[in-house]
DNA sequence: CTGTTAGCGCGTTCAG
DNA sequence: CTGAACGCGCTAACAG
C-alpha cells in the first residue's frame, strides 16, 4: 500500500497524492477530497521512513535527558513533548543516567535514525557529545547544563542567583554554620549553585562563618549520606543547603534517623520544587525552576532552527528560579 | 556518505558492510577490521530510514501512556526504556493524557514511522485504536488497563485483589461509613478497583454499611473535590478509600483543609505507592503496583514478538499488587 | 561465503 | 499548476 493505489483510486498522479498529504505545493479542492476519500477507505498510512530518506528530513526531535525519573525532567520531558507535537513533531526520549557512555550510544542512535534535532541535557561538560552531533549537522539545543568551549544554543534556569538567594537567607537569618550538600564535580549546575553560595558568603562579611561543602551525586541517596556525615561534625551545622530536590530528600530523611528537628535544629533550603501533585504537606524552602517553561523554549527554539534554515546565530536563554519560602528554613513565612 | 563510500574505501562490497553492521550474515574477521576502521575514519553512521524502508523492520518500538508525570508510568517508561535499550531498540513515548483524539493522532504517527510494535495504556476501554494498530499488522502489547472484546497480550497488575485486601483491612478495624473514590467510569483499572471493594464489603457481612462511591479523573484535583464533598456529608465516612496516588494526595489536601486529622479522624488506603526518591515521610497505607516489572513484562512480550515471528496466542501477565501497611489507615504498623 | 541486481515508497527535478 | 522519471541508502533475493 503506497500512495501510488492512493493516486490511482483517486484518479491522480501519486505526486499529486504527496502534495496533498504535506501540503506542499498545489492541491486542488475536488482532487483533495478523492485523495482524502480513497485514503481513508484503503486505510493509507504515509510512509515517513521513505519520506525521510528522500526529503532527507524527519518530524522527529530527541530530548536526551540524565534522569527520567526526577520530575524535574519529567516536566521537561512533557513541555517539549506538548510543544513538539502540536507542530506534528514525534519526541524520542532518551535516559542517560548521567553515564556518558549510554550518551554516546543512545547519540548515535538517534542520528542512525535522522532526528531532525537534539535536546540534550549532557551528563558531563565535555563537548565531545554535542560536536558529534554537530558533526552529522544535526541541529541541537543545549538545556539546562553548559558544555566548555561549545557554543550552541542553550536553555538553563539561572542556577547562580537562586543559590544566592537562598544562601543569602540563610545568613541573614543568623547561620553562620552552614554544609552546602551540591551535585557532582564538573557539572555546571553544581558549580554555579555553589557558584552562588559562595557570592551571598562573600558579601555577607559576617564574622565566624564555618561553610562546609561536600559533592556528590544528585540522588537521594547521595543526599542523605552527606548529611549522616555532616551531623556528625563539631561544630555541627545549624543549616544545609542542598543542591537539589533529591538531595534534599535525603538530607530530610537523614536528619530524620539521627533526630535532630528541622527546621528547629537545621535549618533547609534547596534548589528545585517537587511537583505539587505529588506533596502532600509542602515543607522545603525552595528554589524553584520553571521546568516547564525550559523545555518549551527549548523545544521552541529547535523547531525554528529546523523550518527556518536563516542561522541568527546563538541564544543563550536564563530564567530566573522562585524562592519559594515553607517551613523548612526557619524562616517567616510569607502570608 | 553511505555504505557504498565505506565499501569502496574497505575494498568489499557494500552488502558486506551491511552484514557486518547489523550482525546479519558472515563477514570475515579481515574484512570486519578494515570496515570497521572505515566507518571510524569517515564517520559513518548508517541510514535507519533507509533500512528500515528495505527491510519493513525497525528497531523502534512505542510507549503510549495516559500521564507522563505520573511516577507510575515514568517508572514503567524507565523499564521499557532499559529493556529496549539493551535489545538495540529505541523508545518513542507518547503521552495521551486520557484523551481518545490524542491517543488517535499519535498513534497515526507511529504506524506512520512504522515502529516495530507499541505498548499501549489505553485511554479508554473501547478497541478502536488497538484495532487501528492491529489492522497495520503492527504488533502491541496492552498494559495496564483492559481493552473490551479484544483479544492481545495483557499485563497488569491485579487491582481486584488489592483493592479488596485494603478495604478489608478498613473493614476488619472496625470502619462502617467508608467513601470509596474512584477513578474514571469505563476505565478497567477504576472498575476493578471498586469491584475488589465491593467484594470485601459483601463477604464482610457487617451491618450498618454505609458505603458511597465517587467517580471522577485520576488526578489530585479530582481526589480534592471529591473529599470536600464527603466530608459535608452526614454521617460522615470514618474512612476513604483512593484509587490511585493523585486522587490520594488530593484527598489529604482536602482533609488537611477542613482540619480533619488523619489516621484520627478518617483513615486513608490509597492504590499505587510513590517511589521513595520522592517522599520524605511515607505515611499512606497503599497497594503498589509492581511498575517496573509490568513495563519490563510488557517490553520483553513486544520483543519476543519481533522477533520470532510464532505466533503462541496471546499470553496475560497478571502480577500481584503489595500491601504496604503505614500510618494513614490507622492499623497496627508492622515492626 | 561474498558479490550483483533490483526495488522498498517517497519526493526532487524538470518538463509539459 | 500537474505529471514522468529518477534516485535517496539500504538490503532481499539470487548468483557465483
Amino acid at each position: 500500500m503506497n500512495i501510488r493505489d492512493v493516486a490511482k483510486k483517486a484518479g491522480v498522479a501519486p505526486i499529486t497524492v504527496s502534495r496533498c498529504i504535506n501540503d506542499s505545493g498545489y492541491c486542488s479542492p475536488e482532487a483533495r477530497i478523492r485523495i482524502e476519500a480513497a485514503i481513508s477507505e484503503l486505510g493509507f498510512v504515509p510512509n515517513r521512513l521513505a519520506s525521510g530518506l528522500r526529503s532527507k528530513r524527519t518530524k522527529t526531535i530527541a530530548l536526551v535527558v540524565t534522569d527520567i525519573t526526577n520530575p524535574f525532567f519529567t516536566t521537561i520531558a512533557r513541555a517539549v513533548e506538548d510543544t513538539a507535537g502540536e507542530a506534528g513533531y514525534t519526541v524520542i526520549f532518551s535516559n542517560t543516567d548521567e553515564d556518558p557512555l549510554k550518551e554516546k550510544k543512545y547519540i548515535q542512535m538517534l542520528l542512525e535514525q535522522r532526528v531532525g534535532g537534539i535536546i540534550l541535557v549532557p551528563a558531563q561538560s565535555t563537548p565531545d557529545s554535542a560536536s558529534f552531533i554537530r558533526q552529522h549537522e544535526t541541529p541541537i539545543v543545549i538545556l539546562d547544563r553548559r558544555i566548555d568551549n561549545f557554543k550552541a544554543d542553550f536553555v538553563r534556569c539561572d542556577s547562580e542567583q537562586g543559590a544566592y538567594q537562598l544562601m543569602s537567607m540563610l545568613l541573614s537569618l543568623g547561620h553562620r554554620d552552614i554544609a552546602i550538600l551540591s551535585g557532582p564535580v564538573g557539572v555546571s549546575t553544581s558549580e554555579d549553585r555553589v557558584a552562588g553560595c559562595k557570592r551571598a558568603i562573600s558579601e555577607a562579611k559576617a564574622g565566624n562563618l564555618n561553610i562546609q561543602t561536600f559533592y556528590g551525586p544528585f540522588t537521594q541517596q547521595s543526599g542523605y549520606d552527606m548529611s549522616i556525615k555532616v551531623m556528625a561534625k563539631h561544630p555541627r551545622p545549624t543549616a544545609i543547603f542542598a543542591a537539589n530536590n533529591f538531595i534534599a530528600i535525603g538530607a530530610l530523611k537523614a536528619l530524620q534517623a539521627v533526630n535532630v528537628r528541622v527546621p528547629e535544629d537545621v535549618a533547609i533550603v534547596a534548589f528545585d520544587d517537587l511537583p505539587q501533585a505529588l506533596i502532600t504537606f509542602p515543607f522545603l524552602t525552595v528554589a524553584s525552576q520553571p521546568a516547564y517553561e525550559m523545555g518549551k523554549k527549548a523545544a521552541e527554539i529547535l523547531l525554528s532552527k529546523l523550518s527556518n534554515e536563516n542561522e541568527t546565530g546563538f541564544q543563550e536563554i536564563v530564567l530566573p528560579a522562585e524562592i519559594i519560602i515553607r517551613q523548612s528554613s526557619g524562616s517567616p513565612v510569607k502570608p
